[in-house]
DNA sequence: AAAACGGGGAA
DNA sequence: TTCCCAGTTTT
């Protein structure tokens, strides 16, 4: 019944998008090819332009690429535009204009990947075959309650499976569309309308109030990297300044010693011009480098490259910082460092 | 299996 | 800011 009330849905709520007033395969293929990873508002004045200056297939192909390019501008992800043209040039000139009349010849086409031969061979030629694009992940997801991520490999074949499981099989073009646009209008990212929704009842999602979790998606977390210059104050007295890291960032609550973080490991001229005081430099009696090359240390989400400087100075500052306090060489390994500094304190005692 | 590829809109 | 959009191709 959920399909066919995605479908009833459809017909009361569809958008009047003008490459479904009669679905021939150039109009298709050209806006499902343009809303690839772009909102339809993004990509609806592109494709009114296309079909101006290209009213078929051999318009486009015999067209320039940079006419192409410069009709894409602004689109992004251009390698689509290339493709599209390459594209055309092969129905115009092999196929005398005529697309492929199903998915896995469509498939075969340059930019065209499981989603828009699907899509093309559904909505022209009324083939069974499942979409799964954004919209289809999010709607199955939340209304099944699947928990599978949707970009690993298991969510990938999960869902295919599911979509094509629910798919209206005497009108599958017409289903795909239905499912994308109700996943766009209405069972949005963020505030879905779950209250007016036609399959509410059903939907797992709305009766375990978990809607807004679903679907899981992993984190590509970008790994950061960052540049560490811990500076090692030592006096005559083997006394050391230590400092608690207090900001809301990794390592919160742990002690470490005085760091000055850069865009690129610091050189000794660099620590002296801009890390040490006037009253640090009066005190200095010298400095050297403890490791000639940057340590590595890697975090889950972040790249560390580390240089500890080994400060030697006549005394310690009086006033320092309340994070701040002064400890003699033994007491380190009383306090709570990261890993990053065992190691280097260790090598020192060891 | 993961990265690269764009730009804009919404919260 | 972060997320995500009618994904595909390359590494």
């Amino acid at each position: 019944m959920f399909s066919k009330s995605i479908l009833n849905w459809y017909n009361e709520n569809k958008r009047d998008l003008p490459w479904r007033n009669k679905p021939e395969a150039y109009f298709v293929w050209l806006s499902e090819i343009m809303l690839q990873q772009t909102r339809v508002a993004q990509g609806l004045p592109y494709y009114l332009r296309f079909v101006e200056e290209f009213p078929t297939v051999h318009d486009l192909a015999e067209a320039s690429q940079e006419k192409v390019l410069k009709l894409w501008q602004g689109l992004g992800y251009y390698s689509r535009a290339r493709n599209l043209h390459d594209t055309a040039k092969v129905v115009s000139v092999n196929f005398g204009g005529i697309f492929p009349n199903n998915y896995k010849d469509l498939k075969k086409l340059k930019g065209v990947g499981d989603y828009t031969a699907s899509a093309i061979a559904s909505i022209v030629y009324h083939e069974p075959v499942a979409v799964v694009d954004g919209n289809v992940y999010r709607v199955l997801s939340r209304f099944f309650g699947v928990e599978t991520p949707i970009n690993s490999t298991e969510g990938v074949k999960q869902f295919k499976a599911l979509a094509t499981k629910m798919l209206a099989e005497k009108s599958p073009g017409l289903y795909n569309q239905a499912i994308m646009e109700f996943g766009a209008l209405h069972c949005k990212p963020k505030n879905p309308q779950c209250v007016t929704c036609p399959v509410q009842s059903n939907c797992i999602a709305f009766q375990q109030n978990k809607a807004g979790e679903l679907p899981v998606k992993l984190k590509k977390q970008k790994v950061r990297e960052r540049f560490f210059n811990f500076l090692v104050f030592q006096d005559v007295k083997g006394q050391m300044l230590l400092q608690k890291r207090v900001e809301k960032d990794i390592w919160q609550h742990l002690y470490q010693f005085p760091l000055i973080e850069s865009k690129h490991n610091l050189t000794l001229a660099e620590i002296k011009k801009t890390a040490l005081l006037d009253n640090e430099k009066k005190v200095l009696q010298s400095i050297k480098r403890w490791n000639e090359n940057p340590i590595k240390h890697v975090l889950s989400h972040q790249k560390i490259w580390a240089i500890f400087w080994c400060v030697e100075v006549k005394k310690l500052p009086e006033n320092i910082q309340n994070t701040q306090q002064i400890v003699n060489k033994q007491e380190l390994v009383k306090f709570a460092v990261p890993v990053l500094m065992e190691k280097f304190i260790n090598s020192k005692n060891g």
